[in-house]
DNA sequence: CCCGACGCCTGAGCGC
DNA sequence: TGCGCTCAGGCGTCGG
């Protein structure tokens, strides 16, 4: 599930559930996910109080009173869910509070992770310090993008899945921002004019605030059990609608495939 | 440095 | 019902 928007409601779902809280026991239940679980990871959180969240690109923050944020990425199929009924083998992480809440990190593919450090010294985490701006902040701009994509000849797909460009944005938002800014995927990166750019950012911001406020109005449906986040594939203009109609009007989704990811996206109006 | 391809894992969905 | 194939929202690494 995880793009920015994604996290970004995860967050927001944990924070009602820990902030303030301490934790009364964080089991991890193997020893690694993409990578290995901090060996100390247990022992540094167990009865900590969890003083804030926070998100940054695609991974989401916990920090403790403790001087410690635990940071955890979702891979492709990394969920938080909220007081399950039963723990099963794809739980990776369990986490119960004072108030007797209990959260657990699902993730069938494993291609998430879970990290510890300092507080203090996550700016220099090297993960943390490769990224790109916000793409919700104003760092995020015409001028920095074409600073960035200058002279690069990689099509604008592939430079905007690179977080170095810009962090948070996935597969489908890309598709997404694109369709919006009526610019195609295959298009030289570093050849996009000022006001294409101008184009993308806003529509890259735009892409993202509304999933973000459509994660927002599932947030009861987060707290389910079966942890289910009620996507908006609904309102996808392009993303899985191959065949369909695209909202200009002009012309159909195409799909093409690139080293094995799908790009959507409408010949007629992107160019 | 830049760029594209590939591997890491498991589950869901589809056609036969 | 069962099997095999394709596909999946990420990202680090490896060659050219």
């Amino acid at each position: 599930m995880p793009e920015l928007p994604e996290v970004e409601t995860t967050v927001r779902g944990l924070e009602s559930v820990l902030a303030g809280r301490v934790l009364t026991r964080v089991e991890p239940r193997r020893a690694d996910l993409r990578r290995a679980f901090p060996h100390d990871l247990r022992q540094r959180m167990t009865g900590a109080r969890v003083t804030g969240l926070g998100r940054r690109a695609k991974y989401g923050l916990v920090h403790t009173d403790r001087g410690d944020t635990m940071v955890f990425h979702l891979g492709m199929s990394g969920r938080w869910r909220v007081d399950p009924e039963e723990i099963g083998t794809h739980d990776h992480l369990v986490v119960e509070t004072d108030e007797g809440r209990r959260l657990s990190l699902m993730d069938p593919r494993r291609f998430g992770s879970v990290d510890l450090m300092a507080t203090e010294a996550l700016p220099d985490w090297a993960p943390f310090k490769a990224l790109g701006p916000e793409p919700l902040s104003a760092d995020f701009n015409a001028a920095q993008l074409g600073d960035a994509l200058k002279g690069r000849i990689a099509p604008i797909k592939a430079m905007l899945l690179d977080q170095r460009i810009v962090a948070g944005l996935g597969n489908i938002y890309v598709c997404e921002a694109l369709n919006i800014a009526r610019i195609a995927p295959t298009r030289e990166a570093g050849r996009l004019t000022g006001p294409k750019r101008t184009l993308l950012v806003e529509a890259a911001r735009q892409v993202l605030t509304e999933a973000i406020a459509a994660g927002g109005s599932t947030l009861r449906d987060y707290a389910r059990p079966d942890g289910e986040l009620g996507y908006f594939s609904k309102q996808f203009r392009v993303y899985g609608r191959e065949g369909e109609p695209c909202p200009c009007g002009k012309g159909v989704v195409t799909r093409r495939v690139d080293s094995g990811r799908s790009t959507f996206y409408c010949r007629a109006c992107q160019r």
